[in-house]
DNA sequence: CTGTTAGCGCCTTCAC
DNA sequence: GTGAAGGCGCTAACAG
C-alpha cells in the first residue's frame, strides 16, 4: 500500500483495474483518522469499538457516502448473507406468500434473498441449483422434496442448512416444513363420503415435474380405493394448460363428458375449482345440489364465492417464516433438534359440499 | 504459492481461513495441468481456448465437482452478474407476472435476481436500495416512479441503469418502462359516462405509500371534473384493508350507505371489483343493470365472472420483458436510444358495464 | 491460444 | 479497544 496521502488520484498503477471510484473502507478509515480494521470492526458490531471512535467513522461513512461491498466481505468472511430461494413460479400466488414469510424474517436479519423459478421443470431446478451454489448462499429454501439426484447431491454438497417444503417425505435432504398432500386429499375424500357423495372426480393440471399435484391425485386415488374397493377411482386430467380459471371450466366440461355420472368434483386447486364453480352458474348447474365441488389452497376468493368453495387451507406464508426461523438458527450456528415440521392443513368446509 | 504437491493438505499457514474445503480454481487448473488463467476463460467463453484443452478443463470441472465462486469473480471483475428487483409486495400476483418476465430475460444471460418488497412503504423502499447497494447489483429493476429524494440519489449514484416501472413520470431516474395509470383511469371514465352512466364513485384502498393507487383516483378526478364540471366527485376509500377481495365487499357497502345514488362505481383493482361483483350476487343488486362495475388489472377472474368485469389490461409481464431487455443492453455496455418506453394499456369491455 | 503478475475490498488472525 | 499483515478466489492487463 504505497499510500502517499493522495486524495483523489488513486495509485496510478496501469494494472489499477477499479473501473468505478467507489468509495471503499480505506477512504472511511481515512477520513476517520482510524485504520480500515477498526471502521470494519464497528460497522459490523457497533459496540466494539469505542463511542467515540464510532462516532467519527459514521461522520465519515455519511460524508463518503460509502457502501460497504459484500462482495468482498463474503468472499474474506466466507459468509455471503444471502439464502437461495427455488419455487416452481412466482405467479402462484400461493407460494408468493411463502416467499413474503421467508423475506419477512430474512431481511430484517441481513439476510438478502435469490429468487429462482423452476416451471416445474425437474432440470431448470438442477440448473438454478448449479447456478446458485456458485453465490455460495449461506441457505437454500426449496419447494418440493422430489430432485433430480445430481440436484440433491449439489445440496447437500453445498454444506449449508437447506429447507424443503410444501410437501413431506421420510428422508428429507435436510430441514423439512411442509405437510402431507397425500393426507389432505384423504382428507378431502373422507368428508365428501361422509357428505353422501359417491360417484366423486379428480380433475386437475398435471405437469410432469408437479410432484404436489402427483401426491394429492395418490391421496385421492388411495382414499378412493378405501371408500370404494373395486371400483375404479375417475380421474380428469390435463398435463399442459395453464393454472388459471378456464382451465378449471375446461376440466369440467371434460368431467361431465368423461364421466356424467360424477357428484362431486374434487380439484386439484382453488384456481381450478372456483372457475368451475363460476361456470356452473352459466351451465345451469346447482352446486352442490346437482355437484359437489372441491379445491385446495383455500385462496382468496374461495370464501367469496357463492356458494363457499370447500377447501384445503395451507398456511402458506407460515411454511416461509418456520423455513426461515430454520434456516436463521443452522446460519447462526445453532444446532436444530426437530429437523422436520409439520404445518398440517385444515380442511374448511364451505357451501359447495 | 508454495506448491508443494500435496492433494489434500493445503497450505498449513496459520492465516489460512477458508473454512469450507472448496474446490477452487486452482484445484481445477491443476487437474487440468493449465493456468487458473485457462480455466478462468474457459469457463467464460468455451471458444476462447483451444479444444483440448477445453476438453481437460470441462473434465477436470466434472472430477473436482468445481463450483465456480461468483464473488471472487464479481470482486476481480466489477461486475456481479445480479440485478435488483424492487417492487411492493410479492403476493400481488400481477407484480409476480412482471418479476417472471424479468427473470425469464435475465437468468438465461446469467444474470440473477435479488428480490425485496417494500410493503409500499417509502423509508423500506430506501432501506432495500441501501443495502442492495451492498451487492452491487449491474442493475435495478423497481416499481414505482415516486421515491424519497435519498432513494433517488442512491440510485443514481450506483452508477448502474435504473428502470423505474409501472407508472409514468417526464423526469424518470434512468430508464422507464410502464404507462400512464391517470391516462387509463380517463380512459374509464370517458367509457362509462359514453354508456349512461352518471353518478360514479371511485372506490379503492389507498395505502399512504401506493402512488399507482393515487394516480388512478387523479385520473378519476380529473375525468370527472371534465365531465361533470362543478360536481364534487365521488370516493370512497379505505387505507389500511388488504387487498382482499373481502375488501371490495365492504367498499361496495361503504358505496352504497355513503353514495346510494351512485350508478357505476370504479375499483382501483380488479381484486377489489370481483369482491364486490361476487357480492352483488348476494345482495340483489343487477350489474350492469342497478350498478355498473369496473376494474383495474384484467386478473385471471375479470373474464369468469358473470358478468365478465370491464377493466383495464396491463401488460405486466412484457413490463418485465422489456425491462430486462433495456437492462441487458445497458449491462452489456450498449446505449440506448429510447429511454422511457409507453407500454400502454387496454380497455377489456365486459358485461358489467 | 496460454501463462505471469498483481490486485479487487474486505475480514481473520495475531499482536499490542 | 486498536492496528499490521496477509489472504479469500478470481480476473484484468500484459506478454509471449
Amino acid at each position: 500500500m504505497s499510500d502517499e496521502g493522495q486524495l483523489s488520484v488513486r495509485k496510478a498503477d496501469s494494472r489499477r483495474r477499479s473501473a468505478t471510484q467507489a468509495v471503499t473502507m480505506a477512504d472511511v478509515a481515512r477520513a476517520a483518522g482510524v485504520s480500515t480494521q477498526t471502521v470494519s470492526r464497528a460497522l459490523r458490531d457497533p459496540r466494539s469499538v469505542g463511542p467515540d471512535t464510532l462516532a467519527r467513522i459514521e461522520e465519515a461513512v455519511r460524508e463518503t457516502r460509502y457502501v460497504q461491498n459484500f462482495a468482498a466481505s463474503h468472499l474474506a468472511s466466507n459468509r455471503s448473507m444471502t439464502v437461495a430461494a427455488i419455487i416452481p413460479t412466482i405467479s402462484a400466488s400461493i407460494f408468493a406468500e411463502t416467499i413474503q414469510g421467508l423475506s419477512d424474517v430474512l431481511l430484517p436479519e441481513g439476510y438478502q434473498v435469490f429468487l429462482g423459478h423452476t416451471d416445474y421443470v425437474a432440470a431448470r431446478e438442477e440448473s438454478l441449483v448449479r447456478s446458485f451454489s456458485g453465490r455460495r448462499p449461506d441457505g437454500f429454501f426449496i419447494i418440493g422434496t422430489r430432485h433430480t439426484q445430481e440436484t440433491t447431491a449439489l445440496l447437500k454438497r453445498t454444506g449449508v442448512p437447506v429447507v424443503e417444503s410444501w410437501s413431506w417425505t421420510p428422508r428429507p435432504v435436510d430441514l423439512l416444513v411442509g405437510f402431507s398432500n397425500h393426507a389432505a386429499l384423504i382428507r378431502v375424500v373422507d368428508h365428501l363420503v361422509e357428505r353422501g357423495y359417491r360417484r366423486l372426480t379428480f380433475a386437475g393440471v398435471m405437469k410432469p415435474g408437479d410432484h404436489r399435484a402427483k401426491e394429492r391425485l395418490k391421496g385421492f386415488q388411495d382414499a378412493h380405493a378405501r371408500h370404494f374397493p373395486g371400483e375404479t377411482p375417475r380421474v380428469v386430467t390435463v398435463a399442459s394448460s395453464p393454472m388459471v380459471m378456464a382451465t378449471g371450466v375446461e376440466l369440467l366440461a371434460l368431467v361431465r363428458a368423461q364421466h356424467p355420472e360424477t357428484d362431486a368434483v374434487v380439484f386439484a386447486s382453488d384456481v381450478l375449482a372456483s372457475g368451475a364453480i363460476l361456470a356452473c352458474g352459466g351451465l345451469g348447474i346447482s352446486v352442490p345440489g346437482d355437484l359437489a365441488i372441491t379445491g385446495f389452497g383455500n385462496y382468496d376468493i374461495a370464501g367469496q364465492l357463492t356458494p363457499g368453495l370447500t377447501t384445503v387451507a395451507i398456511a402458506s406464508k407460515r411454511i416461509g417464516v418456520e423455513s426461515a426461523r430454520l434456516l436463521l438458527r443452522r446460519m447462526q450456528g445453532a444446532t436444530v433438534d426437530d429437523r422436520a415440521l409439520d404445518v398440517g392443513f385444515e380442511l374448511l368446509v364451505r357451501g359447495s359440499t
